[in-house]
DNA sequence: ACAAAAGTGTTAAGAATACACCCATGT
DNA sequence: ACATGGGTGTATTCTTAACACTTTTGT
């Protein structure tokens, strides 16, 4: 048993995925890195966990630092796994606890600390530092299977979406198509979501009409999608 | 940022949620506290993650000191999630990354650490210290969905087991009764396990056909289970 | 022969899949 | 009038759910 004199923490840190969708297709912030190990590689934005701090707080003020996101601004927000198989740091052994955020319109704010925020599409990220193609890649498996027993798509659109914007934003998680009939017909027998009254026209064709999620809150599906 | 010269990382704490099938019941494994805080109380097994040991190190150090069980008779081990709301620690803020294990006839051996092991019926826990009881009910939330869409029910069971078995298994973890024919029909359908040419005699009955798992890993379904 | 658990099939309802055309708008 | 995306229905297959009796053994 360990000694309570003896006592040495490991090094706590906190790494968060922050999905939005940028047109169609699923998009994760990257910043890139000012300081050493992996100065100048991209990474996820994350950081030290110090005592005192719990890491979602830690997560909120590292994310606000570096990637100049407010997490108010995220419409979801989840832990992930914890990760301590990596050497973060040169002082040893480290573990990261991350976290997954998923919100909508999403603009790093350039600030003091902020290391050069940026959206990148998930099907094509630049190289990154530490283990973190593996926590995307952890991230987005998460994600998949969220939006299947889940109304968790909730947090990736405005308010006000239209049918095609919610399976566009299905096909762009699970990264294949989806039949156009059966979507509407499956999702909307779900009770998830219901039409306004209002409609959306742009361009040239029929406009569309506008849903609405009844709770933007987490909610469990009674079957799960697809 | 902080400061890496100011920094003081949180106490890193492990809690082990141990499930193992005690006759027709799910049952959990917990110890009485040998030290402050919570003296006396039961709880589950965990401590402290010193630096330069991983968190799965850790637990299955603390695991066998203060539960007298070895890992390796675990046949799954998952990590859970990581709790960081809990005062669990006089000095302050700490972090507990939880991890759920599985096995089949586990027999907790005292030792010169441990600290009166037992399992407890899920649905008959004692008072427990810290925020356990709500580390187990996640658990057990777990457990429920992970057998539905894998294969894991095999970490409770014997190499060889039969139908009624494997149904009782799967009762006990979803609380529910199952009805037998369709149970046996869906899970065969399954290609998860598959008939021995053995059978199982006791009492005076029937005998029953043993089956076994096609792998003693974690596999997912091809659609899901119940 | 009886008690006890093992084993087995059918039907009906619901869900998933595959698939192609008309509608409303702007230019 | 035409180009563009919005919107809709049916038939087939597969899955789920409900349900009760016969078989094999030990005593």
């Amino acid at each position: 048993m360990v000694r309570l004199k003896e006592y040495v923490a490991p090094i706590l840190t906190v790494d968060s995925v922050i999905f939005q969708l940028a047109g169609d297709t699923l998009s994760v912030l990257l910043i890139q890195r000012a300081n050493a190990p992996f100065k100048g590689s991209w990474a996820l934005p994350g950081g030290y966990n110090a005592a005192g701090e719990t890491t979602h707080d830690a997560m909120k003020r590292i994310l606000l630092a570096k990637g100049g996101v407010k997490t108010a601004g995220l419409k979801l927000v989840e832990q992930l796994y914890t990760f301590d198989t990596i050497a973060r740091d040169p002082r040893g052994h480290a573990v990261s606890v991350t976290y997954m955020g998923l919100g909508k319109d999403i603009v790093p704010e350039a600030g003091k600390n902020t290391e050069n925020p940026q959206f990148f599409p998930i099907d094509n990220l630049p190289k990154l530092a530490y283990d973190h193609a593996d926590i995307i890649r952890y991230a987005h498996e998460r994600l998949q299977n969220k939006v299947t027993y889940t109304n968790a798509v909730f947090a990736l659109l405005d308010e006000f979406f239209t049918l095609t914007e919610l399976q566009m934003a299905y096909e762009a998680i699970l990264c294949r198509p989806l039949d156009k009939r059966n979507f509407r017909k499956k999702f909307l027998s779900l009770d998830l979501i219901h039409a306004t009254s209002e409609m959306r026209r742009e361009g040239a064709h029929r406009p569309a009409r506008l849903y609405t999620f009844n709770k933007q809150e987490l909610d469990a599906l009674s079957r799960s999608f697809d």
